[in-house]
This record gives structure tokens, C-alpha cells and sequence, in this order.
DNA sequence: CTTGACTCTATATCTAGGTACAGGGTTTAG
DNA sequence: CTAAACCCTGTACCTAGATATAGAGTCAAG
């Protein structure tokens, strides 16, 4: 009963290497070695991988996931305190789309003068950054 | 006339040190050299500096903007060349604004089921993050 | 003429999240 | 028994966009 890292990376869906680079930032506990040094995983370990993966895909980086599963371990830990860290992310995204879409605006903007054809060295896009301010 | 890369440094508002990485990634010309090895840049290095900070702020890489600068100078180049490269980048941007869209359905989502107390062991956001797909 | 501000090159460091390689030891199938 | 496939540690490398440091040379003011 227990995984071998190789095992653990294939059913996680990641680079072998990534399951050592986890475990050195904290993300995944030390696991048993066997006598000859291996590790041996248990079989949750793979979950958690797939935790952490699922997590980066919802924008939390290496060190909130580490937080979110201290969390999760920690009996002491509260809904609340996963609540905080959920809405302090969703505040993040927000703050992103505003300054992608403050972006857009500005290149829109660009696109719809220029006339699209003749030399650039009259392009009102580039004249404009010269003077473009993005703003969220 | 000409402008050491101290006084470029300083009226393009970055660092000084980014100046010579600039002229390393080809951002800037090589300007010529005194008789001492420093470095006179035309007035005009202090726009080029500054141009790159605002194309950066409207999300273009070093090497997008490295593109850009190209058109600018080369006569060949047209006007449609600049079009074709902000178009593409409105695209990077609403890929990245979908993305991020959805990370904040599913987080939003997961706040709306938790009851935002209890243990953290039953807390509906860690145990949806166990199943949850993000998809643009 | 000295001193402080400036510049030079080359190299190292940083963040974030990994990936790759070298040089070994182990396990398993045949 | 041997060879492939796996694992170990330690170290180096990668992207992107810079920033910092070391050690040396130069310039300008008083």
C-alpha cells in the first residue's frame, strides 16, 4: 500500500520533478521512505496534487494553496478563514479585469483611427502610445 | 548635446540599470561611445524609454514592443503591420479576461454555498475545489 | 588635486513555478 | 544474472523583466 513518486506524478497529471518540488515548498508532507530511500506516498497524495492543480487554475498562487491546505489540516481552522481568502481572490480577479479591459479600450480606440494602410511612420497607433495612459 | 545614461535614466523613469538591459535586448540603438567608453544617447532615447513603458502598460511584451519598434523605424512597414499586431493583442486580452471570468464564477459560486462558519473540515469551497474545473 | 558623483563591464540575484541533467543506487521482468 | 525502468540527491537551467553588486575608470566642482 502506498505510491512511488513516478505513480503519484503519472495519476496527478504532473513532471516528476514538480511532486520533489512540492514537497520541498511544503505542499505535499514528507513522505515514509523505504529502506532503500524511496518514498512512499499515500494513496490521498494524488488528491492533493489535484488539489493543488485545481486551486492554480482558479488563480491561487503556490503560497495561498499552501495556506488553503493548512486550512483544510488545521481542526482550528474555520469556514470563515477559507471565506477571507476566497473573497481577497475574487478582489484580485476583479482588479485584474478592470486593468485588462482598461487596455482594450485604449487598443480599441487606436484600431478604429488608423486608417490601416499606409506607411507606419504616420500610424496614429503608434503616435498614440506616445501619449496612452492606461487606467483601471 | 546628447544625454548620458544617468540623465536617460532618469527623464525616461526607470532604472538605470534598465537602460543598458534595454540596449542588450535591442529596445534601444547602441549610442555612440566617448572617447571615455560612456555612453551619449540623442534626446530622442528618452521617448523611445518611455514609449516601452506605455506599450507595456498596454500589455505588450519586450518582444511585441521590440516588433512595434521595428515597424516604427523600417519604411517598408506599414501602418496595416501595427493593426495586425494590436488586433492580435485585444485577443490576448479577451482570452485573458474570459479566464479570468470564469475563476471568479466558480469562486463566487463557492462563496454562495458556504456558510461562512463552522469547521474548515466541512467547508463546501475545499471540497468543491477537489472537483472544480475552471473553463474560459 | 582631491573628492564625490557618475560611468564602465561582468556577473549575480530576484520572483514564480517549475524542468533538466549528472552520477549514482534499486527493483523488477525475463 | 542482466538490462530496463525506476528512484535518489544535488545542482543547474528556464522565462520575463528587471535590479544589485564588485571592482575599476572618468568627470566636474572647489
Amino acid at each position: 500500500m502506498g505510491l512511488k513518486i513516478g505513480e503519484v506524478a503519472k495519476r496527478g497529471g504532473v513532471n516528476l520533478q514538480t511532486i520533489r518540488y512540492y514537497e520541498r515548498e511544503r505542499l505535499l508532507p514528507k513522505p515514509p521512505r523505504l529502506s532503500s530511500g524511496y518514498r512512499m506516498f499515500p494513496a490521498d497524495a494524488v488528491h492533493r496534487v489535484r488539489f493543488i492543480k485545481r486551486a492554480q487554475e482558479l488563480g491561487f498562487s503556490l503560497a495561498e494553496i499552501r495556506e488553503l491546505l493548512s486550512i483544510q489540516i488545521d481542526p482550528k481552522k474555520e469556514c470563515s478563514d477559507v471565506q477571507r481568502l476566497a473573497k481577497a481572490k475574487i478582489a484580485d480577479i476583479d482588479e485584474k479585469i478592470r486593468t485588462l479591459e482598461a487596455m482594450k479600450r485604449v487598443l480599441s480606440g487606436l484600431m478604429q483611427i488608423c486608417p490601416g494602410s499606409g506607411p507606419s511612420s504616420e500610424c496614429p497607433i503608434l503616435e498614440s502610445i506616445h501619449s496612452a495612459e492606461v487606467r483601471a
